[in-house]
DNA sequence: CTATTTCCTACTATGTCAATAGGAATTTGT
DNA sequence: ACAAATTCCTATTGACATAGTAGGAAATAG
C-alpha cells in the first residue's frame, strides 16, 4: 500500500511541473494549492531534496523547483525514492534479506513476475503524463 | 505490501493442495512442513476457516482440508481475505472513502488503472498454477 | 478416558504512519 | 543594518498495524 507521503510527493512533483514559471515556488502556495499541511509536506520535501529530485532555495523568494524537466522524471523513481521500495514483498525489497526457503519456495517465482510487472508500469509512467 | 499473513496464508494453501489425501491435515505438519510457528498460524487459518476457504475438524484426525479444487481458487481471493485489500491506496481500498478533491485529483486515474493491473494479475493466478 | 487437535481470548513488543511543534539558519529587498 | 519570508533541522506524539506468544477450553476418535 502506497503511503501518504508517496502519494503526497507525487502530487506535490506535479504541483511543481504545473506551475514551474522558472523561479522557486515556496511551500506555503503548494501545501494551500494541495490542501495538505505545510509541516507535513516539509518532511517530504526535504526528502525529495536529499533525494536529488528536486532543488531547494531558503530565505525570501525562495521555495522549491523541479531540476529537470517533466518528462525527465518516471512515477517510479518518485515513488521509490518516497516509499524506500515498491517491491509487494519483503524477500524481494531487501536484497540482504536472505530466506533459507528461497530454492523450495512455491511463491517466490510469482512474487518475482509481479513485482516486474509494478515496476515497469511505474517505471514507464512520466510525471509529464499526470499533467 | 504483502504482510506475512498474506504470504504464509497462501503457503498454507498451497501445502494443503499438495498434501491432500482426501482426510484433514494437522497444522503441526504444515507447521513444520512449511518452517512456521504453529502458534501464529492458527491465526491464520482461523481466518481462512472463517472466510470459506478451508474448514477444519477439531479432534483426534482433526485439521484442515481445501473446499474446492486448487483450479477453482484464485490468488486474488486468498490475499484479499488475508490482507483486507489489495487495492494500493486507501483512495481505492475503501468505498466509504470520501475524497473531497476526487475529481480533481490527477492521479487518481492512474492509481485505478494500476489497481485494475493489480486485480486482472492476482486473479487471473489460480492455486494450482503454484503447485 | 486419553490423546490429539482445533478453537478462543488475551496479551505484548516493536515499528510505522501521519502528523505537530518550535525554532535556527538562510536569503532578498529596502 | 534590518525585517520579512522561507527553508532547514530536531524532537515529540498518538494511533494503529505487524508479528507474534501464552494458556487453556472444547471437540473428536479410538
Amino acid at each position: 500500500m502506497i503511503s501518504t507521503k508517496g502519494r503526497y510527493g507525487l502530487r506535490v512533483m506535479i504541483d511543481l511541473a504545473q506551475n514551474d514559471n522558472g523561479s522557486y515556488i515556496p511551500l506555503k502556495d503548494i501545501a494551500e494549492r494541495q490542501e495538505i499541511s505545510k509541516k507535513y509536506l516539509e518532511i517530504i520535501v526535504k526528502q525529495m531534496v536529499e533525494g536529488g529530485l528536486i532543488k531547494g532555495l531558503s530565505g525570501k523568494g525562495g521555495g522549491y523547483k523541479l531540476v529537470k524537466k517533466p518528462e525527465k522524471y518516471t512515477v517510479g523513481e518518485i515513488l521509490t525514492l518516497m516509499e524506500g521500495t515498491i517491491s509487494s514483498v519483503a524477500c524481494l525489497a531487501d536484497k540482504n534479506y536472505d530466506c533459507l526457503r528461497r530454492k523450495k519456495c512455491k511463491t517466490l517465482p510469482m512474487w518475482k513476475e509481479f513485482d516486474g510487472i509494478v515496476h515497469d508500469y511505474f517505471y514507464g509512467k512520466k510525471l509529464s503524463d499526470l499533467l
